[in-house]
DNA sequence: GTGAAAGCGCTAACAC
DNA sequence: GTGTTAGCGCTTTCAC
């Protein structure tokens, strides 16, 4: 799964696939012990009229039970709570909140689950903790092919008023006419501040920062490998590489200007375009942390040494970046901390307090190994 | 968020946060154009009677033709999706999984999202490319105090029958009594092979391959990190731990096993117990990298090297072990290649076509820095 | 071709 | 206290 990690050694001996070991458990739908006396077999779950019925009260009284609500005789209750016992039953998230208004779910919205929108959600994740809200992430865009632009409004259509009361949207792509209602938050949006709160990085700077780094280290020639350049943050990120590289007296090369696409196997003509040539760059800032690691790869497979040959900087710092050879340096963005800020801005959207639409995060600089002066 | 990643220099300059850049925009929950000539203003979404009263058709006809269902004149459809285009509407999924059998959606089901589960998530996530399915990733064990436990049936139970087609779910805990008739697979189980089909990796295998390095590297006081007690994996790797030092005729000091607890925050307590004592162990093998990370921070703090004064090895490998100093040392279950696994082994299992039960996939050392030679 | 009506599992008024 | 009823937004017979 790309990224190697390290040096692999397989000292396995196992079998590497004992797929044969098949039990005699086999995940037949056979019907529920006690539920059905009817001949109805629907292999499915158990539902609030299988209890209703068990329990010999209506279903609406069950509901009351279930949901602690007041009017039901503490015997009634008691029988109530032993059948729901006894059959297993669990109300269905989806009927309940098609009926009810909230249904104390946030929704995530990624349009894939790559290790920037998981860091994220880990971030939201721990931040979720004891507020009483449940987590549903929600991978909309790998449907690919129809109409992979968009996914957001979809998504938050398909789910919002009914499933979750909320969402923060996971976007480098556009979000403007987005949310029917249901509020949301956005994190690293396409347009700068637009109709949603937003939290971001500040990508500018950011790059800045790379950019001195690499020249502090002596460096003059640089190439940038861009994100998609229909991207806010992409955007950001060259404009900081080309002001910090005037601010120095330093010259941009066309040439040496490539977009990467802030995914690793779009990244691989780029890189090769970059590297292939007489005067090639001594060192590369990449708009983010997966476009680095395959620039790293390609400059191996070329036959360059790194940082020796080739200085490389990335963008984000999401964990792989520490496990390709040598460990990426990169800029940092704070992305558990976006996460939580996010959940927060949300929640204070749902509870009716309003606060900041925009939140901007600053990013530091974590020095690993792949970049070094020039060779002389 | 815990996990130091390398050096970490704030060269950030712009202001931490500038959260008062509210601007005019605001979330309101204003209604929409075009729809609602009555005057009931819901704010929500707009549904599949919105477009119909717009359009001046019926419901049903709406349906047929967002269904791309025959019996429906050209010209009406056309007007229809020019509705449907204006209003923006798209379909609830809650409603529709309601009706419908099938929603083509497959659920995640994690107590939470951390390292090891979002690895399986990406994993799973790029594995589902093109299958026709969509993803949908459940935390559901969040809710602490209430019953942390059997949150995997509870979670399954509100999500299945309808939204969710199938589960992979993600439990270092039980899985026994699950899947009312929803098909479900499990990744890492805590009993063994059980009801459900499951993959995991050979922990038995791993945890002799972390020891016999250790001792290859001539430790001979070697402590093991556990484990919560109640899981599978954590018995097997402790067991291949004692297998491998006992056939290499090295005894097991009981002081030196502790239980972890798979999560940083546990490993603590037990991490000082190991390290404050005159006999300290030489090297530490972790079952987990969460506990090897804790490890190693709660021997920076004592003062001692890793490796010089100790070394350790962990079990995952995922992503975070390369971020820590030094770089773990650990032994790498294919993680992405598991959630893809489960993933497939699931749709087959929606398919209807049966196949292997229980998927057991080999681990391989991956060497990085935390391991050496002890102190002679 | 189109619409009326039933019903998925559940909750919330409102009767009894 | 408890049951009856009316939907939530949608799909699906089945009449017209």
């Amino acid at each position: 799964m790309g990224l190697g990690a390290g040096a692999t050694k397989d000292l396995a001996t196992t079998t590497p696939s004992d797929s044969s070991a098949v039990s005699g458990t086999r995940l037949t739908p056979e019907p529920r012990s006690a539920a059905r006396t009817d001949g109805v077999d629907r292999p499915g779950r158990v539902t609030i009229t299988d209890v209703a019925r068990v329990a010999g009260v209506s279903v609406a009284t069950v509901s009351k039970v279930v949901n602690g609500r007041y009017g039901v005789a503490a015997s009634t209750a008691e029988r109530v709570l032993e059948v729901v016992e006894d059959l297993g039953y669990e109300s269905s998230l989806v009927a309940r909140s098609l009926r009810r208004r909230r249904t104390n779910v946030i929704g995530v919205l990624v349009a894939e689950f790559e290790p920037f929108s998981t860091e994220l959600l880990k971030g939201i994740s721990a931040a979720i903790e004891g507020t009483g809200y449940e987590l549903l992430a929600y991978s909309g865009g790998s449907t690919a092919g129809a109409d992979r632009v968009g996914w957001e409004r979809r998504s938050v259509s398909r789910l919002g008023g009914t499933l979750i009361d909320g969402a923060v949207i996971v976007t480098p792509t556009v979000v403007a006419p987005v949310h029917d209602g249901v509020p949301v938050v956005a994190i690293d949006p396409h347009t700068g501040p637009s109709g949603a709160p937003t939290v971001d990085s500040d990508s500018l700077e950011g790059a800045r920062t790379a950019t001195e780094y690499l020249i502090g280290l002596g460096h003059t020639r640089i190439a940038y490998l861009g994100g998609r350049p229909d991207l806010e943050s992409a955007r950001l990120r060259e404009l900081g590489f080309r002001e910090a590289m005037s601010a120095h007296g330093l010259a941009v090369d066309p040439d040496l200007v490539r977009v990467g696409g802030y995914r690793p196997d779009r990244a691989d003509a780029p890189a090769h375009e970059l590297l292939d040539r007489e005067d090639r760059p001594t060192a590369v800032f990449a708009a983010n942390d997966l476009s680095a690691i395959r620039m790293i790869e390609v400059a191996h497979e070329m036959g360059l040494r790194v940082p020796q040959d080739l200085s490389v900087i990335g963008y984000d710092n999401v964990p792989e970046s520490a496990t390709c050879t040598p460990p990426l340096t990169t800029i940092a963005q704070p992305l558990h901390q976006m996460g939580a800020e996010a959940l927060r801005m949300l929640i204070d959207l749902l509870d009716g307090s309003e606060r900041e639409q925009h939140l901007r995060l600053p990013t530091s600089l974590v020095e690993r190994a792949s970049c070094a002066p020039p060779a002389a």
